[in-house]
RNA sequence: GGGGCUGUGGUGUAGAGGCCUAACAUGCCUGCCUGUCACGCAGGAGACCGCGGGUUCGAAUCCCGUCAGCCCCGCCA
């Protein structure tokens, strides 16, 4: 009754009798002899049920529906000539039905199990475990067991040493919002899930452990997007005594391996470095995609002495002007042009000028205040060529990288410049030590504070904090940030001193982070580390545009999951044990 | 918190003030059919158009609100 050969195997065994377990794909019934498709892990194959072979399994083939779970037991023989079906893998084969044993009936599903049926998504995730059985969501996730295996595999060779970390920790108010976790046995006092085991791991160095790794679950309270989930997973690995450089090139190596072993692609080494400062100049981005050009030019010396309001403006308020050429589209109509002005506004640009290199001449929203000489050194600058369009933005260097790194995106894809077979890597160094929060009028951490200085820029921490470059750096593929690292400060005298610079006073230190410190004082290695995006990763293998395709029980974009309705509310009872009351409940679901 | 898009039998869509007693496909049920594989043929059941108000002689269709899903901005050390 249960299986001997899953039916993928069935191909090599012609002649002799196999059982098959699984589920009814189809049931085609042309009235004497009836066809069963039968599907399993590895595939489907026809079973055909003839009358003159068993009275008994016919008539119980005649009542099976479906996606009812079946037993068949018979002989792998090969199809005749003309009735070989060329579009499946099991095609020249069938199975002579013998003996068919139902082990379950099933109601009709609310969509058909098939990956070519286009299925609204609220109704997939509520019957999440039926869009699980459809094919292609089977292969997704044994594509994430084959690169959870693999990852296991290579950090496992290179000495790692796979440890866990408490789900229930503490509170930390920096960074993103905490789910918490109220305590029972400590009155209004709460726990926090991870956002990533940050601290934990710099403590497994200090204790010695020297490589850590752990496919490690995190959790944010923060709104959600198609590549943001409010648990995900985390390939997260800490190391000692490692230079920054053997470290990229170690986790280089892990993505030949990765990308050799699921996907047989060949990803060249060494992956770029960009820093910071150059990714943010030439892609208006941290997480440049790096599969087409179209880059950013700083138009800014051609037009120092251009009488264009706007352009002076923004010049002369320490401003910046950016252009972007989009080769060969002069002929645009005026409309075409303009909309992706009205996109750059959508984006949060006041404008975005423009400048069409036509046979006729130069045309464009600001053709009447470009001199010649000017057009021709925004030429120089740009590489524009006649037959271009150019896109002027003037503002802040934050809001023209802003805005023209994402339009470069738009403008890419729009018009098809993504090769969309490639993957392209890079790391992106030297990320700046502090960001500048306008909300609190004081510098944070842009990594997290236990963020290394870059050596050179020490001396800057007491003039010039925005300028102060860190250890910090992130793997990009193809425009996503896969993972995110740095050198760690294992010197307390500078540990106090971050903490100084950003605001934190010894005693609010030593109540959030006293435990890292103590341990700092009791021989910290150099160490650092990295996390990457698991759920990203397996997004870009398996060619995804959305994170819920690669987590086998996601939540929706408000952060609820359609299958068991969490969150939901609880006894009064549970809620008097946590002694938690709720205040001003107004919708009740 | 803000902006945009979507919501019609189980599923996917059409319908855009009266033609709607809501159409089509598929799925489902019944019957017929011995080589189908998106089987075929015949017949049948199945939606008060997300929900609540309003405008109108009349609303699936227009307006307001609300809920849900998706995408984006803010947010995500």
């Amino acid at each position: 009754m249960f299986r001997t050969h899953y039916i993928d195997s069935c191909l090599d065994v012609l002649e002799e009798q196999v059982t098959i377990n699984g589920w009814v794909q189809s049931r085609r019934d042309l009235g004497g002899v009836i066809f069963l498709d039968i599907r399993d892990r590895t595939g489907t194959m026809q079973v055909v049920f003839n009358p003159d072979i068993s009275a008994e399994a016919i008539s119980i083939a005649d009542q099976v529906r479906s996606e009812y779970v079946v037993s068949i037991t018979g002989k792998v023989v090969k199809r005749s000539e003309d009735t070989i079906n060329p579009n499946i893998p099991t095609g020249a084969l069938e199975i002579k039905g013998e003996q068919i044993h139902l082990f379950n009936t099933a109601k009709t599903p609310p969509f058909p199990i098939q990956d070519r049926v286009d299925v609204d998504e609220s109704v997939r995730l509520k019957y999440r475990y039926l869009d699980l059985r459809r094919p292609k969501m089977q292969q997704t996730m044994m594509l994430r067991h084959k690169a959870m295996q693999v990852v296991r595999r290579f950090l496992d060779s290179q000495g790692f040493v796979e440890l866990e970390t408490p789900i229930l920790t503490k509170s930390t108010p920096e960074g993103a919002r905490d789910y918490l976790v109220p305590s029972r046995i400590h009155k209004g006092e709460f726990y926090a899930l991870p956002q990533s085991p940050q601290l934990f791991k710099q403590l497994f160095m200090v204790a010695g452990m020297e490589r850590y790794f752990q496919i490690a679950r995190c959790f944010r309270d923060e709104d959600l997007r198609a590549d943001r989930q409010p648990e995900f997973t985390q390939i997260d690995l800490e190391m000692s005594f490692l230079p920054l450089e053997d470290l990229f090139s170690m986790m280089e190596e892990m993505f030949v391996e990765l990308w050799k072993e699921t996907l047989d692609v060949d990803i060249a080494r060494p992956f770029p470095r960009i820093p910071y400062k150059e990714a943010m100049d030439r892609y208006g981005s941290d997480k440049p995609d790096l599969r087409f050009g179209m880059e950013l030019v700083d138009v800014s010396s051609a037009l120092e002495q251009n009488s264009f309001q706007v352009f002076q403006n923004a010049l002369q308020s320490g401003g910046i002007l950016k252009a972007i050429v989009v080769s060969g589209k002069a002929e645009w109509s005026r409309k075409e042009v303009e909309n992706w002005v009205s996109e750059a506004q959508s984006l949060g640009a006041k404008g975005l000028a423009w400048l069409a290199l036509k046979p006729e001449g130069v045309k464009g929203s600001v053709a009447k205040f470009v001199s010649e000489e000017e057009v021709t050194k925004i030429k120089e600058l740009t590489g524009a060529t006649a037959g271009d369009v150019i896109y002027i933005m003037a503002d802040t260097p934050a809001a023209v990288a802003n805005v023209m790194g994402e339009l470069r995106l738009r403008l890419g894809r729009a018009l098809d410049l993504i090769d969309e077979s490639k993957f392209v890597f890079a790391w992106v160094t030297e990320f700046p030590l502090f960001e500048y929060d306008e909300e609190s009028g004081r510098h944070v951490p842009a990594h997290h504070p236990f963020t290394m200085p870059v050596e050179e820029d020490i001396p800057l921490l007491d003039s010039d904090l925005g300028a102060v470059r860190s250890q910090a750096h992130d793997l990009v593929l193809n425009g996503y940030e896969l993972s995110s690292g740095s050198q760690r400060i294992y010197n307390r005298d500078l540990q106090m001193k971050m903490f100084d610079l950003l605001g934190i006073s010894q005693e609010e230190a030593k109540e959030k982070f006293g435990f890292l410190l103590d341990a700092f004082e009791y021989g910290a290695p150099p160490h650092g580390g990295m996390a990457f995006g698991f759920d990203r990763i397996i997004m870009l293998l398996a060619g995804r545009q959305n994170l819920r395709e690669c987590i086998a029980f996601p939540k929706t974009a408000s952060a609820r999951c359609l299958m068991t309705d969490a969150p939901s509310e609880v006894d009064e009872k549970q809620l008097a044990d946590l002694h938690i009351k709720i205040s001003n409940k107004q919708v009740v679901r």
